[in-house]
DNA sequence: TAGTGGTCTAGACCACTTC
DNA sequence: AAGTGGTCTAGACCACTAA
């Protein structure tokens, strides 16, 4: 119990909702009988309950009420970084290939960039004390002299060195798959067709203009990646976008 | 552009941010600035500021100022649930067996009870269309005639039935691992040596007393299951609890 | 028309940081 | 001492909902 007025009648309302007192769709005390009961005033009692609403317990419709969200369960947040959070560390990057393309039409729906335009492809070992921990391609549109390919080709861990820049300016989605290596990754991680590999396809867009900025497709073995994932009660994370 | 003025206000920094004219670690205008900047008051500041916050954009230091966040971009979110989150919709549930088990080491440990304790194992087959997609174990610490245990066995969604009254109450984590099949879910399955299959192994616990309330296992062919998940920037959904 | 939520003002007082 | 963020008050006015 904080001495902090508003964050007592948060964690008051918390309790009861969390205790099943209040149950999804019931209507809260209305803004006027909390500032009697807590004898405060409106926008104290609204400070509590706009924190309540970020955090997705309660909602409001204006004219009838305070609400009791109906949770959304199905929401599972977990944490990946293809450089540094895996079961291993990886300490070394081995660029492989860099070439222009031409005529891939799936990478270019992926890019949704026209066929006239030139793309990159990047491909590279990742290790981990001298083991063979994934492998990586990456495109992106070949633009002469963009910063970006001058990074990828320079440095290992190309995302991260721009990422404190323009991380709020980009979205990022994935896709994760179990499947039998291919022969390519057969060849570049050194297993067989017993093995099973993750690939993660990844899409990084800008936010503003919603173009894609990069595709990759990334290949590790499984036991490399544990994916443990917590429910989190979040529902809208872009509402603010 | 909206015609209140914090959201105004909200909009104005946030596109400043995401443009990147302001970076990681760099401070606001103090609230005073902003104040006669918008000539407005306090409140009005604060509250597009603790929008700004909420939100993972900014934070701020009592008696220093606001700043802006570094950006959480390890952080995904993704969207799952056994029964009705599949690439195929499940229609039908076939109670396998009910059992209770004594001396089986690793559950006790899951369930966090003591082994002079009872479990109750549930199996069961998920079917789409009569076809067989999964193949769950559910284990809960077996107390006579207790709600839950009537409910797993009497309905088929069970987690649905009561999710509702006790959403909020509960925190669910997931481990996913790609593997091949072992003998009993190759029978269950129906499927050979030469899947790959996902086992979900899932864990509710009551938020409250943190006690484990059921640990369960999920088997499922790769190909009903598709994992695709989106950065979120939120980075903490527990500091209010 | 009465009640509800939504926005906003113009102050007050506090604790903290910096100089 | 001056500036910063943090909490809170006591109103005002608005739009919406329901009887």
């Amino acid at each position: 119990m904080s001495d902090v007025l508003y964050l007592t009648i948060v964690s008051n309302l918390k309790q009861r909702i969390i205790k099943g007192e209040y149950k999804p769709g019931d209507t809260l005390d209305s803004e006027t009988a909390l500032m009697k009961k807590y004898n405060t005033t409106k926008m104290t009692i609204r400070k509590a309950l706009s924190l309540l609403a970020s955090k997705g317990f309660i909602y409001s419709i204006p004219g009838k009420g305070n609400y009791i969200c109906k949770p959304e369960t199905n929401i599972y947040s977990f944490n990946f970084n293809k450089y540094d959070k895996l079961n291993v560390q990886i300490d070394r990057i081995k660029l492989l290939s860099v070439n222009i393309l031409n005529a891939i039409p799936s990478i270019y729906i992926k890019l949704q960039i026209p066929e006239t335009e030139s793309i990159i492809e990047i491909t590279r070992l990742l290790f981990s004390n001298n083991k063979i921990i994934a492998y990586e391609k990456i495109y992106t549109q070949y633009i002469h002299k963009s910063p970006m390919v001058e990074d990828i080709l320079k440095f290992a861990n190309y995302i991260k060195l721009i990422e404190d820049e323009i991380a709020f300016a980009i979205e990022k989605q994935l896709k994760i798959e179990a499947v039998f290596p291919d022969e390519e990754t057969k060849k570049h991680l050194k297993v067989s067709s017993n093995d099973i590999i993750y690939i993660i396809d990844e899409v990084i867009k800008n936010l503003d203009s919603k173009k894609v900025i990069s595709y990759s497709q990334y290949f590790i073995k499984t036991k490399y990646l544990s994916i443990t994932a917590s429910q989190s009660f979040i529902k809208e994370t872009k509402g603010i976008y």
